[in-house]
DNA sequence: GTTTAATTTGATCGTTTGGTCAATAATTAA
DNA sequence: TTAATTATTGACCAAACGATCAAATTAAAC
């Protein structure tokens, strides 16, 4: 056989999720990137191919880590809407030391590029769509469990959640009023939730 | 005297303006402007000074227009109300062949930019908050003319009607599902409203 | 221990970047 | 008409960009 990496795939992609989600695509140069995971360009291009190629890779894992946060959320909650409103209130406001972004790296994302980098867009707005769809599931779990008023359109109320997700978090990045938008959260259910 | 400028300022910036907004800051090359404004490098900074310069002229240039486009919906509606929901509207759903892009300009940088160009993260960040306090003088009088119910905190209400619009411009962008948002558009007052 | 195939390294490539500048052209006041 | 002042032009600069590659290094297979 031959040589093995001396370094781990996986953790590699993640510090350059971090970056690129701090920075965006075109802010991070790939010297910035071959820095910051300690790879010279040679084995940087032979691992990824293209700074393009990562981008997709860590965009992938922000989803990822985005939905095992909600799974996190979901298996401490006692019901499932609780579930949904923790994962929401960690993402918005939870991790504020940690995130290198306030905002939502898909959103940046599909803010920032255009038809030149398609591909990045488009795999932004599936992995987005993906968290509809995967949110909408849940509240429907929610309303079968008797969580949500039947009448309210669950597919509707999935895409308010991403709606205000998008837009909270856009805000506290504009605003910094925690306070205010911690506000704004709990109202994103009041007027579907079931008498408790 | 002596000679005199060749180009309408006002022209040249808006021109910009509709370049950044479509491809954010780091994706429009300084040579790019200058093709699109017809400028040859010399007069480009001479008139100009930089770059970031230009962008901060265009961030204004920008809110101006939204600003315009607010007053000239409620200078075509019968109430306050109407005119701000006609101006949601029209942003997020009017402009469609001729903007740009689908979502704010103001949300794309603050989106796309970090602490290294912070003079203009703050101007974004600014002209936003001016746009939240419009929009809350404008619900107070229309609170004081009883559109809306006397006990709603029409600061809190600015809020939401900036969460929405940055949520909703975004969502737009992300689904292309116009049907949705005008319908999502048309819950953002439902439960502040007097009865009609 | 030698062979073999993969990895790592750092110099380097051609292009694009934001920005400068001396030369030229144009306009108006005198 | 001339002198003074400003605008325009296009060549040019140094730095940064994404990416390539031959040479050196490494570790598994035999």
């Amino acid at each position: 056989m031959a040589n093995t990496a001396k370094y781990d795939r996986a953790d590699v992609i993640n510090k350059a999720m971090l970056l690129f989600w701090e920075k965006g695509f075109h802010g991070t140069s790939t010297r910035d990137l071959q820095q910051a995971i300690n790879l010279r360009p040679g084995s940087f291009y032979a691992a990824f191919g293209s700074k393009e190629q990562l981008f997709k890779e860590a965009l992938k894992c922000y989803s990822q880590k985005s939905s095992d946060l909600l799974n996190l959320n979901l298996a401490a909650s006692a019901s499932v809407l609780e579930g949904i409103e923790g994962f929401i209130k960690a993402v918005v406001l939870g991790q504020r030391e940690q995130a290198p972004s306030d905002m939502c790296m898909l959103v940046k994302t599909i803010g920032e590029l255009t038809d030149e980098h398609a591909e990045l867009v488009d795999e932004s707005k599936a992995l987005l769509q993906r968290t509809e769809y995967h949110i909408r599931d849940l509240l429907l779990k929610a309303q079968q469990a008797g969580e949500i008023l039947p009448e309210i359109d669950c597919a509707a109320l999935a895409q308010k959640v991403i709606v205000q997700l998008m837009g909270l978090r856009t805000y506290l990045r504009s605003s910094n009023d925690h306070a205010s938008v911690e506000r704004l959260i709990a109202e994103v259910f009041i007027t579907s939730k079931t008498r408790t």
